[in-house]
DNA sequence: CATGAATGAGGTTTCATTCAT
DNA sequence: CATGAATGAAACCTCATTCAT
């Protein structure tokens, strides 16, 4: 007896967290209406109260749901070069927003924005991710296959910033601007140059000074 | 007659803008209170209305006024290296957020977030900005004084994302985290590497190829 | 078989009144929650409804029960003077009040006040106490040990009514300003006069006639 | 300019007064409907926010303006005897709640009954006829024209309490258990005895000191 | 043109009540 | 008969907007 109603119970609140995602996504905290989140899962106006005491508890709801989602698509980077075990992080992290694109378009907005009592629980939504590429980073820094004139943690947080940028305009130019699968590619190139394939010669990034560049040559 | 009478409406709309954009910038538009703003200005709450015919209209000017005030703070480029150039517009631009920082406060937050119906017109606010950056990065690629492998519009668009989240930061820290006079450095560093002083051989961003790299050492 | 059911649902029923009862008391019709009064007698939400049709049937008949406690507690007044029969049937309704406060509480407040299209049934419920007063009344007047200068019906509703202040003030004030033992003196003490000591032949509150009156003089 | 508005202004807030009493009157706190009330008025939903900040302060503002009007409803008793003082008084008590039944009849509920949190409040309402009565008791006392085998404002407390059940009552039955002009007497009566015809000397009701009243037969 | 009282749509939230389990 | 998830009417309150002064 209990079962059946527990399990239809986390059914429905899976349901309104869905919906108020979108909602929340589409619109922002504000706009958002409570009713219309209620009803758009299927249910009258009343029963979201059955399981979030307010809005701002639902608000904090959604984002609690999708830092955890994103923590848990941080897939464990394959063993591989550094930059590659980026672009699989940066992947993973692209291919949930695709797949969850309402809870994420909720915390890159507010990873971007910051609404004023939510941006410290907002920010630890993405520490998973920052965290990860910060690793990596000061790896790859380490054995000089990556570049180490910045401090990692410096660099992580531009990538993911810059992630953040590219999926708010991927969605806002209605995911024609950046292709999602572009996007690792993109600011990772933004930011560590473009991949090498055999040539080692053309160094992607690199300010060519007057005296490396072309005495080099 | 006409003068003193059209210079005060033109003095009084500037207040009212003012105010507006305080408000804005703090609590975002769904938040602000038309009745606070025309209090703040010392006006009273109607008075609004004979200057902007709805709440929306009012963010608008305050976005036009904001985007005008960016496009005018691009001081000419002095002469100089094209790094120096993106330093110093960029450095212009900083200066202009902090010195109005109402009018970007609201700017930075509707370029990192959007606002539905908005996202178009904010865009064209940021667009001196990104041409000015453009031009000079699209110079200093084709001198071979800046990195070249990627396109200038994409590293124009990201020096200027990256300043507004740095922006975002340092307001959102209390105007500690990066402070402003650092941000210039901060995001050329990341996309463009560390100024070289004399030493030629530390070329800051720069994938090392195994043959430059790890061989050389 | 049925015996037993039948018990445990009267047991389940009086569970609910005394619940109901309490929070009725406590906070008032309106405040009090269903919900709450289930929970407090230990059932779920729902199951308030398998016995009482409505919130205002609920109510009627918490004011029903504590109507019949009200009557059943008037003891058989004691052989004794009118006087000492009038404290003694005030002092078991006290007693009563005291030891099923909640129930009290709510025909007092009640009494006091009238709810709208409850007054006439409240006034039911206290009608054994006044009829039992007005009795002792009228005999006490007869015989002359009361005073008969007022219709003996209303100096029982006098008498209620002031006894259902004192306890209103007795609770209001937490339980100390008229304690409840002095009551019955008290409001006797208000209509009736002081209890004289080995005098019975003084009638203590008397509106002396030109023949007693003046006469004694 | 202001002359005109400020006394509409006043106007639009006694009416919603009126308004609010009369609904608070019949329905008591909880029932009373904010937007009801406005409607009741003649106004729009939100106008009487424009007047008071919350349906608390709205009661709150009604009890403030009853319990002023009670106030000065006191007229300065006559030079009279303590007993025909004490009836004016209470006159111009009834005659106030006649006059402006809807302020009185939630003055008098909150007296008989005390909301939780307002109950202090309601008390200081009621002040200045308990005084008024205490006074005139407590001098007719000294002088021996009434009784004095009570406190002052013992009895000061009960007339004020049976004045109010009675006003319950009047209101309760439509207006014609007891009449108006009858419940001064009626409480005096209860309280103090019948008056007497045309010997002042005798006090009315007495406790019968063991020297007048028993040597007297 | 400034004013600010009035408006009323719309928002969040509560809670008595129903009903399938 | 107990349960508690779902319901939806209705409450309080906000605030952008209008308009007579």
């Amino acid at each position: 007896m209990v079962r059946v109603s527990e399990k239809k119970k986390q059914d429905t609140r899976a349901r309104l967290l869905v919906s108020a995602a979108e909602e929340f996504g589409r619109t922002g905290f504000e706009r958002a209406s409570i009713d219309g989140i209620s009803l758009a899962a299927g249910f009258a106006k009343g029963t979201i109260y059955n399981y979030f005491a307010s809005k701002e508890e639902l608000f904090l709801a959604v984002v609690e749901e999708a830092s955890t989602q994103a923590a848990d698509s941080a897939a464990p980077p394959p063993d591989a070069t550094a930059r590659e075990r980026l672009k699989a992080t940066l992947a993973s992290f692209c291919s949930w927003a695709t797949e969850h694109g309402a809870f994420a378009r909720v915390l890159v907005r507010e990873c971007l924005m910051g609404t004023p009592g939510l941006y410290p629980r907002v920010l630890i939504a993405e520490m998973p991710l920052v965290h990860s590429l910060e690793t990596i980073l000061g790896e790859g820094a380490r054995s000089r296959e990556l570049r180490d004139d910045q401090p990692p943690e410096l660099l992580a947080l531009a990538l993911a910033g810059l992630a953040d940028l590219a999926l708010a305009q991927h969605w806002a130019t209605g995911g024609s601007q950046p292709r999602i699968e572009e996007i690792p590619d993109l600011v990772l190139g933004l930011l560590l140059g473009s991949p090498q394939g055999g040539n080692p010669a053309t160094a992607p990034i690199r300010t060519p000074s007057p005296a490396t560049g072309e005495k080099g040559r």
